[in-house]
DNA sequence: ATGCATGAGTT
DNA sequence: ACTCATGCATA
């Protein structure tokens, strides 16, 4: 009984060669330069899930926090800087070591583009992208002057911003299309949709070929510029999976690396592994594929169902509430997201009350 | 590649 | 309580 609350993981740098990739064309063969380690270990915890009887897993990992173990709680219930270790706060890394095609920085405070809602995403995409051949896809320009050292840091003046936007300003049903028709350069300040997919397309494939995994980009640029990321996230920027606002946040840092790369392509790269440290999450509760079914069921009639409905559901679904709650957050998200991976759910209208008036559905995703 | 989870910032 | 950015753990 007790054995099962007794979370101690470990992390092994286990070079494990990982083979299995389904992607015949874009994913080649890793080359034997770097190794990633992102298969660590995963055996420890076994899927309570129990097909069939309805047991009550509904407060497994509660109880676990709320009794103090012998060596602490699982999860502390207080923050106390967990995963979030950000090592650097990009103060003012203001350090241009290089910088050999990069205009002198106009000085922008600004994020990329906070106009659009970030729901505007791919409505509106494929409809002029036939500029530059990109067969071979290795004669792009990435070219991002104004960004670079900046990057974004909107926290430490609380007396002097201006990045509010405008409160006057109503949701025009319009994306970037009707703003952009002046623009020559690739992207300066706001990157649009198309820009940004050519580019994820672009950097992926330089990444491969340069024998870099989604991993190592995120710890290079961590310890390039204090901004360390997960194998996620760099994959989720290649599939396009982010907000639009956090894609045009990455990408600058993105370039900046693919140049770095490229320059040091034969240098020895520091590969600075650091070990990563000790934590205690909750873990993933796998939820069954009725229940999933049921979820979304729930979804397409109510995206943002309140506290009380939630509380329900889960009783039905004999789910932790707070699992509930957190698929729907997710399930949103995901939903908000370009690449709409919208379920073969019969008889599905989208058509909630939200402030997103619309989100694409399409299949574009190569 | 993705699902579930956490936490900071908003509303 | 929700959104948003991000990631551990998994499939």
């Amino acid at each position: 009984m007790a054995t099962a609350a007794s979370n101690h993981y470990s992390i092994l740098t286990s070079s494990a060669s990982v083979v299995a990739h389904s992607e015949p064309g874009s994913m080649q063969q890793t080359p034997p330069a770097y190794r990633d380690a992102q298969s660590l270990l995963q055996s420890e915890y076994t899927t309570l899930q129990s097909s069939g009887s309805t047991l009550s897993h509904a407060h497994q990992w509660l109880t676990a926090a709320l009794s103090h173990g012998g060596e602490g709680s699982p999860w502390p219930a207080s923050p106390l800087g967990e995963q979030d270790i950000k090592p650097t706060l990009q103060g003012e890394v203001e350090e241009l070591q290089h910088s050999p095609s990069l205009t002198p920085r106009q000085a922008h405070l600004v994020q990329p583009s906070p106009h659009h809602d970030a729901s505007a995403w791919r409505v509106t995409t494929t409809a002029h992208l036939s500029s530059m051949s990109t067969s071979n896809g290795q004669s792009m320009i990435y070219s991002q002057p104004g960004y670079g050292e900046q990057g974004m840091h909107h926290h430490a003046l609380r007396d002097a911003h201006e990045d509010h936007h405008s409160p006057h300003l109503s949701e025009h049903g319009h994306p970037q299309s009707l703003h952009q028709g002046h623009h020559e350069h690739s992207d300066e300040d706001a990157p649009t949709s198309d820009d940004l997919e050519q580019f994820a397309k672009q950097f992926k494939q330089r990444r491969i070929k340069l024998g870099f995994t989604q991993a190592d980009v995120g710890l290079a640029l961590g310890t390039l510029y204090g901004n360390v990321f997960s194998q996620t996230t760099i994959c989720r920027f290649e599939a396009l999976q982010l907000s639009f606002k956090n894609m045009c946040k990455l990408k600058p840092l993105l370039n900046k690396w693919l140049e770095e790369a490229d320059s040091t392509s034969g240098s020895p790269t520091s590969l600075d592994k650091i070990a990563a440290q000790g934590r205690k999450r909750k873990k993933r509760t796998s939820i069954e594929v009725s229940v999933k079914g049921a979820l979304e069921t729930h979804f397409l009639k109510c995206p943002k169902p309140g506290a009380s409905e939630i509380t329900s559901l889960a009783d039905s679904l004999q789910l932790e509430k707070e699992v509930v709650r957190v698929w729907f957050c997710n399930r949103r998200q995901k939903e908000k997201r370009m690449t709409p991976q919208n379920g073969p759910m019969p008889g599905n209208e989208d058509v909630y009350g939200d402030t997103s008036p619309h989100h694409g559905t399409q299949t574009p995703v190569p």
